[in-house]
RNA sequence: GCCCCUGUAGACCAAUCGGCAGAGUCGAUGGACUCAAAAUCCAUACAGUGUGGGUUCGAAUCCCACCGGGGGCACCA
């Protein structure tokens, strides 16, 4: 079977056709040209170079992770969309600094090691060469020569070096930024700054100062509750976890353990986090989840008095407090225990005591300890199904400050030890969970907020004025929520019951991973443990010792487990490396020792410490003395004015980033801004989304996928679609080997050429707008592409077949109009509607010049306005029109806004908002005589005949409506 | 359940401030070229903007309700 490439060079076709064969010609020949001369490369300023040429701009898209299937169609589809930028950017005198890199740690690359034993860097090597060359064959304008890749030895040691920064500080809150530990540890040894606890720095021990010091880093080793995924054998952050309690890779249970884990403090930066957004040009959806996601929230500490010592809860709605009637601390709750005492007590209200509330049980304890056993046994996702209400009663009372009146004290699972105190107020009667709640046991629901006339519903949360809300002291009543907020919190402030205070959801930010392919921490212990006997201190390598290479290892897998064997811990294949592991030093970081045995961190880190910053690296890729050069980073990122954040002047992206790499690239770049490394206080300060390119996939009556290309129309069928004659039904999903849909760009390139895909691309939508996939369609593009060619070169003779002559009005008019139209779109990145303004010119012209000889004048204008997004194209008719030199940075057409207006201009006229007749007049003429022209048209007289109009409406150049 | 985005010819998509529903592409139909086909070229037809209300001289555009599609969050006190 002939393919197209090869129909297209058959017999019949012109011998100077632009087919498929001919476009990868000219694209391999551009690419070793642009390849050769360094066209895109752009230097950084120095103090003895030249200034750059024009003002700067910053273009960064999301690095890939260079997978072993390749590229898809759908892949390129915002490197394009860079690409097209940048091209029209550098054409209009900026100076573009645009580069890829590859984020090259990551489990697919670790997988394949473990069942083949090749080495993931074998692995990922390979894959980045493919990448490499299915995105060269694009025609990218990338500076080649500031690519990196998070694996590569030279950058792992800036990542580990900027993890001893993070770990060498502290977060000062007075200050409201990040310092270096050093000065926390001189200030307390001065006495200065007084320890929390009131212990004497001087008295303590140099391990008790070390963690003392410990407890305050912004990377810190902590037992918390982590999200344990036996099956992948590892641990995954809060966001890399479903919401029905999964691991987002590999869809395998996830359960809740303690363990001693790195974490990054990025709770100390939330408020930042959250303000800082209004400083940066992002979406607002993705504005919204950061700020859902971080999760701020005003309200109140209250302190209720019980047996066991004061009960701190947090709420939001503190004005509800004299309609609390129980409370209820998480199963977890660390005073659950004191709480419980012997034997059930008598209610203080001298009744019976409510069966619901022991669930059988002899004692409290035994009541506790079986709802703590049942919670236990739940998973995360059972616990979340289950909304039906349970809990247990502890047989204990606390007192309501504002009442003085008993609340019985329940545990419950709906309340969750890792959000505010662990422990709320129950206030039925205006929140619906604790209404819930209520019913099941039979507690007292009070309205403490008025409810609207006619409210059937059951707890009531919306505004209003508050009711049954008065003691002796204070009354609320009548105060709307905002009012009787500050006015209940005043009075608390005032007694000693209460304060208030904000509430985050973000939590920390795990950071170890039990991973081979992963950058190793540049941490020791030591090996005979700590002298007062406690927990191993980490001790943080010096800057000489970077890189800390990976070791060679036999087993690259970390030890997996049964996926829900819950029991099992953690083990990291680095473990394995005893060689490595092991070593003998002198380090700075530990006062204590001299010479000592130490034993490294085996753990790694996350896939996104190297995306956390590899845009700073891309400005200085080869400096071997910094991360990057201050004044580098100074000249791409810095602020442009007073209030600019600074930043990446445009990064492109998928939206699935929104919170997490998103959130740990702002909170890196943040402390690096704190200490002083870097001049911008936001990586990025313009953010567009993408939208995906989807694809139709095909199922037969079994409901098995066939291969899409095969699949044909067909009418007749009862689904519409057939494949071998068999119908099939259609069904729209995301490009994949599952789904038997994938089409490659490699297949694109070599039917049609890197321009006609690149151009088709671009021309389905909008940037911002996910679209099918639809290799049928891309033929149009092609022949606009052919259009374009013939009405340069003569398909017969390879001659070139412009003229020297003066193009006439409408042709000038043609191209100033696609002109102004293409200068408008292709920086609004509406590369679509900049391509049919293109393609109306190109028909405008093969329509006026049928028989060749179109003006050079027009010809040269259309080149260069096609260049950006069909570059090789235009810069091969380019250099057939005699430019020897590269378009690249040929400067961009300009309309001339004389030939944008029309002479004349043909209004609609409309009669009670019908058009009923049509006029030209002068376009200079005035309201008044558009008005007068429009009342003396024949047809309008006829229409009026003879009654004076009530109304007209002249909306200059656009239309004159007349109300009857 | 809550929040956000979205709905325009058979398909993908256009339409400055609310102002003539159509720029462009595919497909369809007809024609040119061809012995024929492919490729290429030329021409034509096709919707009243998801549904129902409202505001307005005038609504795809603004407002309300509902329906469909996509995404985010989810016992967060």
């Amino acid at each position: 079977m002939a393919s197209r490439a090869d129909a297209g060079g058959g017999s019949g076709v012109p011998p100077y056709r632009y087919t498929a064969a001919l476009a990868n010609e000219i694209e391999r020949r551009w690419q070793d040209h642009w390849e050769s001369q360094d066209t895109f490369a752009v230097a950084n300023p120095s103090p003895d170079g030249p200034a750059p040429a024009g003002e700067k701009f910053y273009l960064l898209d999301m690095f890939p992770y260079p997978s072993g299937a390749g590229l898809h169609v759908g892949h390129p589809l915002g490197f394009i969309g860079t690409d097209v930028l940048g091209r029209f950017l550098r054409m209009t005198g900026r100076t573009v600094l645009h580069a890829m890199g590859f984020d090259a740690f990551g489990l697919p690359a670790e997988q394949y090691a473990v069942q083949t034993g090749t080495h993931p860097r074998t692995t990922t090597e390979a894959n980045i060469a493919r990448y490499r060359a299915q995105i060269r064959q694009l025609g990218l304008a990338h500076d080649e020569h500031r690519s990196v890749s998070t694996t590569d030895v030279e950058f792992y040691r800036w990542t580990q070096w900027i993890f001893l920064q993070i770990h060498a500080s502290w977060y000062d809150t007075e200050a409201g930024r990040a310092r270096p530990i050093s000065e926390l540890e001189d200030e307390l040894t001065a006495g200065i700054r007084a320890l929390p606890d009131g212990r004497d720095w001087a008295t303590l021990s140099r391990p008790e100062q070390d963690r003392v010091l410990d407890d305050h880093r912004l990377a810190y080793l902590a037992d918390a509750p982590v999200n344990w995924c036996p099956a992948l054998g590892t641990v995954l952050s809060n966001e890399e976890v479903t919401a029905d309690g999964r691991s987002e890779r590999g869809n395998f249970p996830v359960f809740r353990r303690n363990l001693r884990q790195w974490m990054m403090r990025i709770t100390a930066y939330a408020d930042r986090l959250a303000d800082d957004l209004d400083g940066v040009d992002w979406p607002d959806s993705v504005k919204t989840m950061q700020r859902n996601w971080i999760g701020r929230s005003q309200g109140a500490q209250v302190r209720f008095a019980s047996d066991a010592g004061p009960i701190e809860v947090f709420t939001t709605r503190p004005d509800t407090l004299f309609g609390a009637t129980y409370l209820v601390l998480a199963p977890e709750h660390p005073l659950v225990d004191a709480l419980t005492p012997d034997a059930w007590p008598s209610p203080p209200t001298g009744d019976e005591l409510d069966g619901r509330w022991t669930g059988g049980a002899a004692t409290p304890a035994e009541a506790v300890a079986g709802y703590r056993r049942v919670v236990a046994q739940r998973s995360d996702l059972e616990r979340q199904e289950a909304r039906d209400k349970t809990g247990v009663f502890t047989g204990a009372w606390a007192t309501n400050p504002v009442n003085g009146e008993p609340l019985p004290i329940f545990v419950a699972d709906y309340v969750l030890m890792g959000y505010g105190t662990g422990a709320i107020m129950a206030v039925p009667g205006q929140d619906q969970r604790d209404w819930d709640f209520a019913t099941v046991f039979g507690l007292p629901i009070r309205r403490t907020v008025q409810p609207p006339e006619g409210f059937d519903g059951e707890a009531y949360v919306g505004a209003g004025p508050a009711i049954n809300s008065a003691n002796d002291e204070i009354s609320l009543d009548g105060l709307e929520v905002d009012a009787a907020k500050s006015a209940i919190v005043a009075w608390l402030a005032g007694r000693g019951d209460g304060e208030p205070v904000v509430q985050y959801k973000l939590r920390d930010w795990l950071f170890s991973r039990q991973r081979y392919w992963g950058e190793p921490f540049p941490i020791a212990y030591a090996a005979d443990g700590e002298s007062d006997g406690g927990p191993s201190i980490p001790r943080a390598l010096p800057e000489a010792d970077l890189p800390v290479l990976l070791p060679d290892v036999e087993d690259y897998a970390p030890k997996s487990f049964a996926p829900d064997d819950r029991d099992s811990s953690p083990e990291s294949p680095l473990a394995r490396a005893t060689e490595w592991v092991r070593f003998t030093a002198d380090l700075e970081s530990d006062p204590e020792r001299g010479f000592a045995d130490y034993l490294r961190e085996t753990n790694t880190m996350p896939q996104w410490a190297g995306s956390c910053w590899y845009y700073l690296r891309y400005l200085d890729p080869h400096n071997k003395e910094r991360f990057v050069d201050a004044d580098v980073e100074r000249y791409w990122l810095g602020p442009q004015g007073p209030g600019d954040p600074g930043g990446v002047d445009l990064y492109v992206g998928g939206v699935e980033h929104a919170v997490l790499h998103l959130l740990y690239a702002r909170f890196w770049h943040k402390v690096l801004f704190d200490l002083g490394y870097v001049s911008s206080s936001e990586p990025f300060r313009k953010l567009f989304n993408q939208g995906y390119v989807q694809a139709w996939a095909y199922t037969d009556a079994r409901g098995v996928y066939v291969p899409a290309e095969e699949v044909v129309e067909d009418a007749s069928a009862s689904t519409g679609f057939t494949w071998n004659g068999e119908p099939v039904r259609q069904e729209y999903g995301k490009m994949g080997k599952s789904l038997r849909n994938v089409v490659t760009p490699d297949e694109m390139c070599e039917a049609y050429g890197a321009d006609t895909f690149r151009l088709y691309e671009m021309s389905t939508g909008p940037m911002e707008a996910s679209r099918p996939w639809s290799t049928r369609d891309v033929v149009g593009s092609h022949r606009f592409l052919q259009r374009v060619w013939r009405l340069v070169i003569d398909e017969q003779t390879g001659e070139l077949r412009v003229a020297d002559t003066e193009p006439d009005r409408d042709t000038l008019t043609a191209l100033h109009r696609a002109i102004d139209g293409v200068r408008t779109d292709l920086p609004a990145m509406h590369y679509n509607t900049a391509v049919a303004k293109l393609i109306e010119l190109a028909n405008h012209l093969t329509k006026t010049y049928p028989n060749g000889g179109t003006p050079r004048s027009v010809i040269e204008p259309l080149v260069l306005l096609l260049a950006p997004l069909c570059p090789h194209l235009a810069e091969e008719l380019w250099s057939r029109l005699g430019h020897p030199q590269t378009l690249a940075y040929a400067p961009f057409p300009e309309a001339d806004p004389a030939l944008l207006v029309e002479d004349t201009v043909e209004y609609p006229i409309q009669v009670n908002g019908k058009v009923r007749s049509r006029m030209t007049v002068p376009a200079a003429a005035t309201e008044d005589e558009v008005r007068a022209a429009a009342l003396a048209d024949a047809k309008v007289v006829e229409l009026l005949a003879g009654a004076e109009p009530r109304k007209v409406i002249v909306v200059p150049g656009r239309l004159v409506n007349i109300v009857r």
